[in-house]
Order: structure tokens, then sequence, then C-alpha cells
DNA sequence: TCTGGGGTCCTAGGACCC
DNA sequence: TCTGGGGTCCTAGGACCC
């Protein structure tokens, strides 16, 4: 594709779809039941799917219509969702199914284009400008994809069509499920600019709130609000506010590769602590997770944070750079530690993670022989570990230590 | 039986250097 | 003998997304 300094397309109008599967957890979890012989279809009953409360993870992953129409939203606890609907079934979710339907989807729509993005687990951007001779009615051909996920898969997509990224987004948003919507920039008035403020892509409850003081309550509004007034308020944010709300979106389509910028875990704790050796295990555990999963993407780190939340829900992080960069276990572990003893305020923790960023390729570094022997070793054994849990699927390997953790851990949960 | 988990991006402010 | 100013790097915190 040929763009010019702004990005635009220089062959014309870009034509770009989103396709967005609907209530994705849920949907996944009906097809599954459905698969292994279960008549009901959750889909069609007030339900959603939850994490496990007594674990403290009770919030709603994922709603079916019938219970987003008793006011049930996504991310709210599920004592508040039950009080909303009382027979409300709840059903956990299956992250390895999510992730193969998902891998379904994406190679299907892989056909099309190879200008692909996988924007989350459940939805794609997919860059067709120029393929009109090949495909000539495009609504035609988002009717097809839609239907054939439908039929084939067993779940429902919305497409979304426009000639950028954000209108094709807005656009699958629009009426659900099982819908193709069309937001073409000459469409942009009469579609978007009636449409509460909230609905806009990007705009969240700060933004929305501060944008509501300023009596700006629609799209439209915002549309055509005037930079200078706005930049007082939004500062450089301000341009890409006005921007989206006229339906200016210049960013491309970009295939991403399987690495990520920054690996991270976090889990809520069934119970909060605040014993340090307990949230050295907890953090061991951790470390090894983000620091194999980053060897597995060939790369080294050059930040590491340690995150927290407390029982009062207060957040805090602390993070740390490495003057040489780092993937082993080991080594990552050793900085965790630091950062725990500079940072841990000695309150009760509910939460906590570690995270990994700034990677880069190669490990240019400068140490003395005897560290350069000592640090070879252990990356030794620890690719030998990372090659028998590939070979053997989990962690069948890992250091004693986290071994001992885990068994402490089942302990703990079957008291 | 209150409030998950994995990401990306931006900004303010401090330290440090010239 | 009253405190410049620009650039860079780094961190904490926050907003937003799914």
């Amino acid at each position: 594709m040929f763009y010019n300094l702004n990005g635009d397309s220089i062959m014309g109008e870009r034509i770009i779809f989103h396709v967005d599967v609907n209530n994705a957890f849920l949907s996944w979890t009906a097809v599954k039941m459905l698969n292994e012989g279960e008549k009901l279809d959750i889909r069609k009953i007030p339900s959603v799917i939850g994490g496990n409360e007594k674990d403290r993870h009770g919030i709603v992953l994922a709603k079916s219509p019938i219970a987003k129409k008793f006011g049930i939203v996504t991310a709210e606890t599920l004592y508040s969702a039950r009080k909303k609907c009382p027979n409300l079934k709840i059903f956990p979710p299956d992250f390895r199914w999510y992730y193969k339907e998902s891998n379904l989807m994406y190679k299907y729509l892989s056909t099309f284009t190879p200008i692909i993005e996988r924007y989350s687990v459940d939805e794609c951007f997919l860059d067709l400008t120029g393929t009109n001779l090949i495909y000539k009615d495009y609504i035609k051909l988002a009717y097809e994809i839609k239907n054939h996920i439908r039929d084939e898969f067993g779940f429902t997509v919305n497409v979304g069509i426009g000639n950028n990224k954000l209108c094709a987004k807005m656009a699958s948003d629009f009426e659900k499920p099982d819908k193709v919507h069309t937001l073409y920039n000459n469409e942009i008035k009469d579609k978007m600019w009636g449409l509460p403020i909230e609905d806009l892509f990007m705009v969240g409850k700060s933004s929305s709130k501060k944008l509501r003081e300023l009596g700006i309550s629609k799209i439209g509004d915002l549309a055509v609000c005037k930079e200078n007034y706005l930049r007082k308020y939004f500062k450089n944010q301000a341009v890409f506010l006005i921007n989206s709300a006229n339906g200016i979106d210049y960013s491309k389509v970009e295939p991403r590769s399987s690495k990520s910028d920054s690996i991270s875990v976090s889990e809520t704790l069934p119970y909060d602590v605040s014993d340090k050796e307990k949230i050295k295990e907890i953090l061991f555990r951790q470390t090894d997770e983000v620091s194999r999963a980053l060897r597995e993407q060939e790369q080294f780190a050059k930040t590491v944070a340690v995150t927290y939340k407390n029982s009062l829900f207060q957040s805090y992080q602390h993070q740390m750079k490495l003057s040489v960069p780092a993937n082993s276990t080991t080594d990552i572990y050793k900085v965790v530690i630091q950062i725990l003893d500079e940072s841990w305020k000695d309150d009760a923790i509910r939460n906590i993670g570690v995270r990994l960023a700034d990677f880069c390729n190669n490990r240019v570094e400068q140490v003395s022989i005897f560290n350069e022997v000592k640090e070879k070793k252990t990356g030794k054994i620890e690719e030998i570990a990372d090659n028998i849990n590939k070979k053997y699927g989990g962690a069948s390997v890992m250091p004693a230590s986290i071994k001992v953790i885990g068994k402490m851990n089942r302990n703990k949960k079957s008291n």
C-alpha cells in the first residue's frame, strides 16, 4: 500500500473491517457446552461467565443478552449481578478453550488478507484496501464472513466496515449481535455524532466526566469543539479527541508479532498476605513464569517491576532499570527481591505481580570472566528445564523451591 | 460472597549533565 | 551575593482497552 505523509492511502479510500465476537467468553463457553452434549444454550438464558468468589475473583467477565437487560455490566461483582437478577446462572471461564476458538477465527480471517491485526482475543482488524477487483462488494463480503463464522464455528460476530480502524470499530459496535454495519467517512455525521460521548473509542470514565462537565455530551459536540479551548483541559489529548469525534484516524492495521512489549503476571490472593516470606514465595513463582515467557520469545528485559494492591485497594508499583539485560529466573528474581525490600510498605497485600519490560534481543554486557561463566551456567540449566517443559507441557521441571510452594498452596486450599 | 488479569500509552516531576 | 535553560533518562501514577 502507498501512503502520503498524512498516512492516507493515495490509491483512494482505505477499506477496513473490524470483526468482533459477540459476548466472546460466554458464546465460546456455550459452544463448548453444546459440543459436549449439553442441551441448554446459555446464550439464551440470564447467564454470565464469572470468576471464583471463594478465591476473590468474583467479577463478571461476560454476559448474555438477557443478563444485559437486567442491567448487568462487565467487570461488576457477581454479588451485585445476582442482586440485579436472582436466578442468574454463573459459569466459570476456560481460557485455553477461548484461545482455541480465537485461533480458529483468526486463521479463517487470514485467508482474506495478509494485513490483519489481532487486536485482542476476540477482535481483528482487516485491511482490504485495493482488493476491490477481488471482492467487488464489501458488504456482501462482510455478510459472507459473518455467516461463515456463525454456521461453521457456532458463534456470532459483528463486522464493522469503515475507511479507517476507528470507524470500523465504532461500526461493529452499533447493533448486536450477528450484524454488519458500515461507517464510511460520509456517514460519520449521521451515524456517529448523535451518540453519547461515552460511546467514542478511547473515551473512558475519567475523560467522559470531564467532557460532560464542559457541556460536551454527544460525539457531535466534541467534533465541533475548538482545539484551543479543549487543549486547556486535555493538553495533547485534545487533538486526538476532536479527530476521533470526526472519524479521523491514520493508524495502520499492523500485523503484530507474537512478541509483546511487556510481560506481566499478577494475582489476587485468596486472602491478604503480610508475611514477607510468603510474599517472596509468590514472587518467585511469578518471576519464573514471566522470565520463562521472556525466554520463549528469545529476548532480554531491561526493566523489572513489582506491582501491589493492598487490602484497602490502593495500588502502587516500583520498578528498576537493569544495567545488564536479563532473562534468567535467577537474575530477575534477585532484582525482584531488591525491589520488594525497597518498596513494600508492610501493608497487607491483596494482589501482587511482576512485570518485565524494555526488551532487547541481545545481551550487550561487560562482565568479569567469573560472572560470565557463572551466568552461562545458570542459563544452561534453565534452557534444559525450558525444553523439558516445552516437551511435556506446563511446568514439569522447576526449581525445587517452587515445587514446595505449589504443594503448600494446595494444602492451604484444602483446609 | 465486594471490587480480575494482561496489556499499551501518556504525563509530571526529579536527577543529572552541559 | 539569588539562583538559566535545554536535553535526556528514569520513575510513579493514571487512563484506557479487551
